[in-house]
DNA sequence: CGGTCGATAGTCT
DNA sequence: GACTATCGACCGG
């Protein structure tokens, strides 16, 4: 199955959550090409949520989210790591998907060289379990901010060309609080908007956010 | 195991 | 100036 059109990805983060898991995404570059199978999303819903990056209002940083949906929208944060998201919903919706986790499906040499190349010690066993880690698995910066998620896609050079295959079947899952999400956005019974595959090794651990620290 | 904490810089108030 | 959609090292049990 190729890549759905943009339309498909146009709805509530909340219904396309669900329908991401079990789906193949890819990223190819000049170093090669890194597949995924998708174990663990969280949904963001814009002026509605007050966890999204696009609660206030469109940012330079959130622009890519108020964009069409089935692009990809990539940020940097904690001053180290990368994020990967597909955009969701109408143009200007601000909605959007964080894909959390993934199984390495293809590339799995060009990922470990990649996660190897960032740390001292020895990559975990998992190599795309965490956003920071998809992100870094994917080879993914914030020069694919913006690149849309279609087959045969000419990319420009500093850029991965994206695509994702949805699954045949949404397969099971379960939901529950999104992972650091601090205040209202990160209520357990409100927002319950993290959806994965129970047993998946790849899933990341559950972290509430982090508290602040005094001193 | 689980908790605690430092790294490190962009974004927004 | 505070916070961050994080990660992994380190330490105690």
């Amino acid at each position: 199955m190729p890549t759905p059109p943009p339309s498909w990805f146009e709805r509530d983060p909340l219904e396309l959550a669900p329908l991401l898991l079990g789906g193949v995404l890819r990223r190819a570059d000049a170093s090669g090409a890194v597949a995924l199978r998708v174990t663990e999303v969280e949904a963001y819903r814009g002026a509605d949520d007050p966890g999204a990056h696009t609660f206030r209002g469109k940012t330079r940083r959130n622009a890519t989210m108020f964009g069409p949906g089935g692009h990809v929208y990539c940020y940097f944060t904690y001053g180290m790591h990368h994020a990967v998201n597909i955009v969701a919903g109408p143009e200007g919706s601000g909605w959007g998907v964080l894909v959390r986790a993934g199984e390495v499906v293809e590339g799995r040499a060009l990922a470990l060289e990649r996660r190897s190349a960032r740390r001292a010690s020895a990559p975990a066993g998992e190599l795309a379990r965490g956003p920071g880690n998809v992100a870094q698995a994917l080879g993914a910066t914030l020069a694919d901010d913006g690149a849309p998620l279609a087959d045969a896609t000419a990319a420009p050079a500093d850029r991965g060309s994206w695509s994702f295959e949805p699954a045949t079947a949404v397969p099971a899952h379960v939901t529950g609080p999104r992972v650091g999400v601090s205040g209202p956005g990160g209520d357990a019974s409100a927002h319950p908007w993290r959806y994965w595959m129970p047993g998946e090794p790849s899933v990341s651990a559950y972290r509430a956010a982090a508290p602040r620290r005094r001193g």
